[in-house]
DNA sequence: CAGGATCCGTTTCGATACTG
DNA sequence: CAGTATCGAAACGGATCCTG
């Protein structure tokens, strides 16, 4: 399954990967609200359809950008975490949050939970990425264990 | 045409704008590669039917992304330039255009011509989203005077 | 000839029901 | 819980046509 791209201007050929709304809400949903479940995504705010999160889990999965682990006690729950190169989106997914706050804020009134963390965003986005991607690699270690 | 989300997320409702293949490809394309014209997105190494070209710079119209402009001397000419809000995305295709120079460089090999691009991109990415911007504001005034 | 609109076959999406 | 199967609806895309 190589993946194959329309043209050879690389942003172009990154939208093949991830110019699909699913793409990115998943990747959003795994990295700053710590969705792991394949039922944790289905009862999400989004509310993806089963058939459509199986098939964009299925293509993260081929491009790499997430993996697969079994859940240590639970043997019928599987846990999805992101990879390095899935981490790699994060700086991409906080300007798109910063843009949306902008953006969208009259539509949007951003909520009271969320004022701070948008705060912290626009004023280093560096450490808040940093601090995103730790927080993953923790949760992912911490799973493996217990 | 009220634009209607599909839940309270603020980035999830940003992807209902920008979540899109084609939305960004376009602005992409005005940003970096200086197209203006219907003509020129269809021709366009991307190659979009003219049909989803006209529904999409439509919907980028009514969300207030682009706005377009007649040609002050050639009549039958439309010029589309980015609006504030539209330019306020180059941040978000800066990361896009970053991650696929990171992420997809055994796929595609960055272009000579682009190394240059890419390697001032990635040393200072405030800079050259200004940079980006200025230019295209510019390039607006420019076409308005001549 | 630029800038679309229309038609139409094909692909993808999405809601729901169902299964291991 | 974690997915498949099914099927109607929507989007895509190519070709062509229309209009100034």
């Amino acid at each position: 399954m190589a993946p194959e791209f329309r043209c050879d201007c690389p942003i172009t050929s990154a939208l093949d990967i991830v110019g699909d709304r699913w793409m990115l809400v998943i990747v959003k949903q795994m990295l700053i609200e710590d969705k792991r479940t394949f039922k944790d995504f289905v009862e999400s705010d989004e509310a993806v359809a089963t058939n459509i999160l199986a098939a964009k889990l299925k293509c993260l999965e081929n491009h790499g950008l997430i993996a697969k682990t079994r859940h240590p006690t639970n043997k019928k729950t599987n846990l999805y975490f992101l990879t390095e190169k899935g981490l790699s989106l994060a700086p991409l997914i906080v300007e798109l949050a910063l843009w949306s706050d902008t953006n969208l804020r009259d539509v949007h009134p951003t909520m009271r939970n969320q004022k701070e963390q948008f705060a912290s965003m626009r004023k280093d986005r560096k450490a808040f990425v940093s601090k995103l991607q730790r927080h993953h690699r923790e949760a992912m270690e911490a799973s493996q264990r217990s």
